[in-house]
DNA sequence: CTGAAAGCGCTTACAG
DNA sequence: CTGAAAGCGCTTACAG
């Protein structure tokens, strides 16, 4: 009792023409076809609830009209916010995104990489910044374009990208908390493979530097998640019992931390400020509220699908860099 | 200079026989080819970087080894975590999974599920619970399996879908309220037009009825999200003096009431307890952490693609719909 | 204004 | 053990 899905060649029939017209009608290519045939065809496939074939049609044409995207964990918000912008993005170009949870592990990446460019895959965007050197190859030596966000790829720093000023933000928090009378600043810095952490870093150590107060042994290090927070918290506080505030890599560490503080009897912010970057829509919702570095992630997400599908367009004459600037969003956390 | 990519008719040319048994030996169906071609012809492959095209493969086979996912909004971290959930499960069987964020507009849903079937995907998961009769109608006039999580949709209740126990959860929130001298328990529903948000209700109503504490007045509306959350509890607050808990149908609309009520002067729990639904990852950080109704979230969306994928692979003798039993997750918020 | 034909890169039933 | 051929459903250059 298959239903068969309808095809062109059954639209052909029906209305007495070639496949070549009902493609061309259905493509919006009939500058030069009659109305009466064009709305014969139009109404036929109207009524046979015809959807075209795209998998066909990606054979031809060697385009798929989806896109990959490559992030470390979906469940993480940060990237999950990005996601949404890119999907809304593609969305409005009629492109699909298939999305690729990595967990910085470099045998999925492969694997997915070589899944995606089976898949004629458009384009990718890359939220990574590993060492995606070898997907790069694989994508490149089969002409797919790719974009990066957020985070660098080590010679690659000139390619498409949309990235945040990371060392103006961290000046402009080490400034605030200076402001605040916070001397004894500690840093938990991210993924030291990555080009953001290490920038993060930087930024950090010439602003306290500035101040005279850089000091090795504030300099902390977790990954970027609840638990990476929680964990590096801990040691912090068994290993200095003199800091004033803690500059988390992103929100989530510092999510984490405020908790591990909070339970070991520290006030924030009266005994301890937090500050965080990224501004995930949760850091608000935190008590105390969290204070951090904003990127603007929906117009960072959004962009670099632009860019993609530009690029996949061949516009050649866009930036094909770009970047934002990180902002301080004031709250309650110092 | 494209490089182009390698064909299973480049591989036989050089191996010097055809791309039958190209085909043959790259998928395994080899059982017949001799030793020594199949290993030129693997040598070959290896060599030349050959990527399949399954472009190609879908259009012989009607299959694409890729299924759909449609949500209300990736952002949503419930989501994002049944999301990651099923794309581990989809990527552990070699499918990919494109996601759609419907927003509850049923014009994206329109339009999306044309787009999946238009791209052959094997299969849909629903996690959206809303009115996707049309949807639903274009997926089985084109035989796309599809199953449903955590949402029924009114007349699929039979169909495949994983679920949680409702009620049950609901009943247990409202015995661990009880127990702890709650008695006033306002009730925030989530969108009206879901099944959830009706069980919801029904648990709890029964519950409190058990108690003799049911009232009308103590039911309240909002979005599943943050900002249902804030502007429901504002509500709350305004309309009735008199309450010790709200019971908030999920931890996003709770974490949202919560940091209203402390704006407000209220103490949380020592002046009004909180309980959630969902026990997402984040509402442990939360403070105080929010007691709530766990769901296995993760294992319900596994569950859903592993039966998702037994259904395309044809196996009719899984059970159809899986429930799990939710469960009171004790933290500080009562 | 319309159509025949080749081609995209695979799979697969069949023949030998 | 291996291959020729048809077919999947489109697109597109070309012819008329």
């Amino acid at each position: 009792m298959k239903k068969v899905k309808a095809t062109m060649q059954d639209i052909a029939n029906q209305a007495g023409v070639s496949k070549t017209t009902v493609s061309m009608v259905l493509n919006n290519k009939d500058s030069s076809i009659s109305d009466t045939t064009r709305k014969k065809i139009l109404e036929i496939a109207e009524e046979m609830n015809y959807i075209p074939n795209s998998i066909a049609r990606s054979l031809s044409t060697n385009k798929s009209g989806t896109i990959g995207i490559m992030v470390p964990d979906i469940t993480n918000p940060f990237f999950s916010e990005i996601a949404r912008a890119i999907e809304d993005a593609a969305n409005k170009y009629d492109y699909n995104v298939i999305f690729c949870n990595l967990d910085n592990e470099i045998v999925k990446e492969d694997k997915y990489v070589k899944l995606l460019v089976s898949k004629l895959v458009d384009g990718v965007i890359f939220i990574t910044g590993g060492n995606s050197d070898k997907s790069i190859d694989i994508l490149k030596g089969n002409n797919v374009p790719f974009v990066f966000v957020d985070r660098y790829v080590k010679g690659y720093e000139q390619y498409y990208g949309v990235y945040s000023l990371n060392k103006e933000g961290m000046t402009e928090g080490i400034d605030y908390l200076y402001r605040n009378n916070k001397r004894k600043i500690v840093f938990v810095s991210g993924d030291p493979n990555l080009g953001v952490s290490k920038l993060r870093y930087e930024g950090y150590k010439e602003a306290m530097e500035k101040y005279g107060l850089y000091n090795e042994e504030l300099i902390f290090e977790g990954d970027f998640s609840l638990d990476g927070g929680k964990k590096v918290t801990k040691d912090i506080i068994e290993q200095i019992k003199d800091f004033d505030a803690i500059f988390f890599s992103n929100d989530l560490m510092a999510i984490g931390g405020m908790k591990v503080l909070v339970k070991n009897g520290y006030r924030v912010p009266e005994d301890v400020g937090i500050i965080g970057f990224d501004n995930i829509q949760i850091a608000e919702m935190m008590e105390p509220g969290l204070t951090t570095i904003g990127q603007p992630i929906y117009d960072m997400g959004k962009e670099a699908c632009e860019l993609l599908i530009g690029f996949i367009h061949g516009e050649d004459n866009n930036e094909k860099i770009i970047r934002f600037k990180p902002k301080l969003i004031v709250r309650d956390s110092v």
